[in-house]
DNA sequence: CTCCTCTACTGTCACGTGTCAGTTGGGAGG
DNA sequence: CCTCCCAACTGACACGTGACAGTAGAGGAG
């Protein structure tokens, strides 16, 4: 006793009495078709009856494109934060009529093989891809949309974080500011532009230059690395008072690597993250730090993705993501 | 001038001088096909040359499966910890020639819009599916392997982090144990185990009865719903000097409650968590907590996987889950 | 010359779907 | 009674792939 075929429409068709293509109209509801009551009933019964699913393989091949829609995310650290960014794009993708699923990495293999197994009728990225990616979906034409939070759309975009904390700091009365970046080449794209919003925002404030410093992240970011730079700072001529930092890891180890020297937050040096990741409320003090509005952010990403699934011409255009700054205690 | 199309097997066979069939046993390589390497090179450049790629659909149509294995995350949020257990089974799954995506969803709307559009030769399940998932899992015929973590599939398994740290804890001269789980319906299954876990490493010490209470997890978790539990195990006749927390984020805002309240810790109050989120070596102490050995637990999981896809009967054998204790500053 | 074998292919089917162009049967109008 | 029309359906094709069965042609043995 074998385990038992899935049912087809051919079997729907069959059970009902009818023919395939009715079959189609009816679970189709295509308007154009006259249908009587009774025979769709009678269709839907026996859909019911055999528990019928329409082959996913068999109708992206008809259709000549899936109603697939891939993130790809290459070698960012996935995050609560960027969690919710997925959920969000989920939603609104399933809103389209479409599904969105998650493709990711950090070790090799790349996306090849992937789409071997699978052909989205689109890819968001989040991060950037290289250029091998970017080939390959050149080749299987599939069009490839980003998230545009490194600032690839406008380079302005990716400075925002980096200028509210520094703003923030500045109007505090903060002068002599730190900036502890990171060191990591894939987040190098995100982490650039946000010490160049950091640089504008204190020359706007009048502030001299800031100090500019770069840690590990991820795994790799310790206590002991960033008291290092602390250290330094604080033996300034003019010591640094403030620090924004590349995250809230970053921020929560330099909350930490303060506490550990005996500096009192935000007392000797005031401390500000990005992200509001969930622990950044349970350290102590609680994390000041720079929010993005995900669901307004989710929903422009999917704004301009349906742009290009359209095949509408030019650009969509392009609103900045809305960064906000969650005042807490480490400031 | 319209975007050209995507180049098939029947564009290679053309452009090689060859049929169809040729081009399908070069390119997938069958040894049972007597091939002369001057007709293999032909079809292996024009192939090139067009940058032929395989359309996924019409593989999975023909060999009545994809090799696809699609990942289900419903309602769990996916912290760090999570998101290495997704990498590590990417790459388990991509050894195996086949790929894993990720679909995650916190809102309504649920797996069966996302499986119209994907059919997975296999799901494997993260926390547990509802009922009505399930049919529609079983309907479409796509085994679901769970990945275990809940105690699914030994209830003992679920028990170990629990377990763990109040054995930890009990080592350490603590006496009265504080167990600070999650009210959360989701996180409902992997909490329980624990609380169980922890109640049993309490009998087996010869300790009295841990005390028991519920915190919200997620966004909702509040310091100072902590601190409220905390308070009240301070006042016991009996005071609570160690709390075993359903996870890092519980346990980063214990540690914030206990701060708040003038509790040293772990000096008036150990503490320890589960998972080893990375934000737990920043907090100040840095947290002590149980950690799951993730590249083994993906290969147990992925080899469970693989019984099932290959139709064996029966059930694998399956290790338990490998946690073990990181020491750290707050117990 | 015939028969057989072996290499190097090719023609054709099946997978399950959506859709178009037909085709049937019955009722209304002349 | 014949014609026309329309509702209600059906037959057949195409999508791109993998694999089976079949075949043309060359070459060797008898």
């Amino acid at each position: 006793m074998e385990r038992s075929r899935r049912s087809t429409s051919a079997d729907v068709a069959r059970r009902a009495g009818v023919s395939r293509a009715t079959v189609s109209y009816v679970l189709n509801g295509r308007a154009d078709q006259a249908i009587p009551e009774s025979t769709r009933q009678r269709v839907l019964a026996a859909a019911r009856d055999l528990s019928y699913t329409p082959n996913a393989a068999a109708r992206a091949l008809r259709a000549g494109e899936s109603r697939l829609v891939l993130l790809v995310n290459e070698g960012i650290p996935l995050g609560p934060a960027m969690s919710r960014v997925v959920d969000a794009l989920t939603a609104e993708v399933a809103r389209a009529g479409r599904s969105l699923v998650l493709w990711q990495s950090t070790g090799p293999g790349g996306l090849g093989p992937a789409l071997t197994h699978l052909d989205p009728c689109l890819t968001i990225t989040l991060g950037s891809l290289d250029d091998a990616a970017r080939a390959l979906l050149a080749d299987a034409r599939i069009p490839a949309v980003d998230a545009g939070l490194g600032g690839d759309l406008d380079p302005a975009d990716g400075e925002i974080p980096g200028w509210l904390q520094v703003d923030h700091l500045a109007g505090r009365g903060h002068r002599h500011i730190g900036v502890l970046s990171t060191g990591d080449r894939v987040l190098r794209r995100f982490a650039e532009p946000r010490v160049a919003g950091a640089r504008r925002a204190a020359r706007e404030s009048g502030l001299p230059e800031p100090s500019v410093a770069q840690v590990p992240t991820g795994e790799a970011l310790s206590v002991g690395a960033v008291e290092t730079v602390l250290a330094r700072w604080r033996d300034d001529p003019d010591p640094v008072t403030a620090v924004a930092c590349y995250n809230d890891y970053v921020a929560a180890a330099t909350v930490a690597a303060a506490t550990r020297m005996g500096l009192a937050v935000p007392g000797d040096l005031a401390v500000v993250g990005v992200d509001n990741e969930q622990f950044s409320r349970y350290t102590s003090p609680p994390l000041t730090t720079v929010s993005l509005d995900t669901p307004a952010f989710a929903r422009e990403v999917w704004a301009r993705a349906q742009h290009v699934l359209d095949g509408l011409p030019g650009e969509h255009p392009h609103d900045a993501p809305r960064f906000s700054l969650v005042l807490r205690g480490s400031s």
